[in-house]
DNA sequence: CGCCGCAAGTTAAGCGGTTAAGTTGCCGGA
DNA sequence: TCCGGCAACTTAACCGCTTAACTTGCGGCG
């Protein structure tokens, strides 16, 4: 015990903690044995008397295998970490593959009855997400992020992805295309259906008319059906894909259908991941990380009883790449 | 409190934990009071007198921008879940990308110095990873997951992935390929190294001479450089990749060069990502979810002061697709 | 000179459990 | 009948901090 530095432990907790009432040079003694003996006030201890787990809480409550290839959940976790870090603040990962289309609420129950996090940070939420009434009724602050597509009794975040995805379709307009085709991941994410919302009101809003819409499947998870559906359409020139994987799946079907990319038809991915790059595909990279910094410092004002700081998200960045060129009747003219 | 429920906290506190000294229907009504009430032991407090925080930590010690495209990591933390959620135990996680080559130490001080976690799970392990020492300092029960191409003081646990590179590297010979070429991620990775080793060792096994080796680097992360050295020699029939996505770019590059695949050259990945169902690449699956989850189970034990159970991996599946046939000559012949 | 106020410390009472060490009350055996 | 022993509980100390409340000692002021 560092109280051996000659001082009642009262004195050292006033110094550990910046408060007054210790003298100047007690403080620095204090400190000073703290240090050589490698001492650091306990955490369990302290979360005890404080009432405060200093963690907070994220429930990742989607199939691995799905979390695998989606670049968001690893961006968002380390904008997460990078404002924590600064508060001695950790972060409790739970992780919950729901069961069929039931989410499991049991991870959220242990970990806040358990009293180790301090509020939740809500992921992927869904269409009257089961969570909310559990989280609302246990009056934990709590943070949601992204689209829930109807009333959350929290406060949400949400990126601008929509004006990625906005961005994106003006990119292709502004390079000639006149008639866009859509393809989409799994139609049971919120946000396919809103990335699809704007795609086509940016369309219209430049006077033309959107082309036709596919999704990828669950039989059909690269898209390839999608895409050949999309592309029966001989006037479709550009196709918008809500992936970066579906888009380089799509390309590869393209070539083989004999259309070349981007020669006979463009194409656009979405989140600029590792794939974007090897495989020269225009996309557009939102900061999921900005998101999950965001979200945490909003998290960790909700439990200080602070004045949650406002979030501005910052433009999404336009990656141009090969995938995507002026339409060849434009380039002929 | 549920001590209203007529007896002292003493009392309470066998019942919860199983203890005898307890009547039977005291017992009971003690449980009916906790669940009337929702009530469950603060998980702070028993921390606090145990001395055991009862969670473990992981720190990432890697580039974000790396993690989302591997699929390791999060098949691994699923492994993790898996076995601690049985535990009433929780799992903190630090991301702490290394700025340069330079781990960044703070993360596993902070989470232990206060006492926050029991013990820490180890991966990506490096050569002489200094990680190493201060844990060893610690006195913390660690594990270390992965190739760590040197000692480690504490125990180490290993997927078989060069299993599967055996495997991958015989199911080619066997289709009748005698001239194999190798493109490995960052020559950095232990991991490729000891992967290229066995493909050699299996080559050679079958009475062949390995072919060319080429590696992606920084400068050509997709790897294009590398594959089409390997082509140059026009002998090979079949490049193995060790990673997913390097074999992706892989075959659309052969593509470009006009080697069809699997016709002219056959490719393999690693990991059988959603790439490689995606993309019809024959892959490899080791289960990385095995193994967080064994190496969990050893971590709880070594903390409880049990005898570790028995890792033994499960051998790997080999998932064949269209990207690998019999070589050309072997066809015609 | 006496007293007040304040800075510097200390004491002690928790926080919500665990657990060693009592306290009862009841039963069986000598 | 009396006592030992045991099951069923309770008391109280303690885990390692925080913090309100209480000492002390000193300088300043009326």
């Amino acid at each position: 015990m560092a109280r051996r530095a000659g001082v009642s432990t009262a004195s050292v907790s006033y110094v550990m903690n910046g408060l007054p009432g210790v003298g100047d040079q007690t403080r620095s003694r204090v400190l000073e044995v703290a240090r050589e003996m490698g001492w650091t006030p306990s955490g369990t201890a302290r979360a005890l008397t404080r009432a405060r787990a200093n963690a907070i809480g994220l429930v990742l409550a989607r199939d691995p295998e799905e979390l695998e290839s989606d670049p968001f959940t690893v961006r968002f976790l380390s904008g997460i970490e990078r404002t924590l870090a600064a508060d001695e603040c950790a972060l409790v990962l739970q992780m919950a593959a729901p069961t069929g289309s039931e989410i499991n609420l049991e991870p959220y129950h242990r970990l806040l009855d358990s009293g180790r996090v301090d509020g939740f940070l809500l992921a992927d939420p869904l269409h009257d997400d089961p969570r909310f009434a559990i989280l609302a009724e246990a009056a934990t602050p709590v943070v949601v992020v992204g689209d829930t597509g109807g009333q959350s009794p929290f406060p949400v975040l949400e990126t601008n992805h929509l004006e990625g995805m906005a961005m994106i379709v003006e990119h292709l307009l502004s390079l000639g295309h006149e008639r866009l085709g859509f393809v989409g991941a799994s139609e049971v994410y919120e946000h396919v259906h809103t990335r699809r919302d704007v795609w086509e009101a940016t369309i219209r809003a430049a006077g033309h008319e959107p082309g036709p819409v596919a999704y990828a499947t669950p039989a059909d998870p690269a898209g390839t059906a999608a895409t050949l559906a999309v592309l029966e359409d001989p006037t479709v020139t550009a196709i918008t894909y809500t992936t970066d994987m579906l888009a380089v799946a799509g390309m590869t079907t393209a070539r083989e259908a004999g259309r070349s990319v981007p020669d006979a038809v463009s194409m656009t991915g979405f989140d600029d991941s590792q794939f974007a790059a090897t495989f020269g595909l225009t996309s557009v990279r939102v900061d999921y990380r900005e998101l999950g910094a965001g979200a945490t410092a909003h998290l960790l004002a909700l439990i200080a009883g602070d004045e949650p700081p406002e979030f501005t998200p910052t433009t999404p960045e336009l990656h141009l790449r090969a995938s995507s060129a002026p339409p060849a009747v434009a380039r002929l003219s």
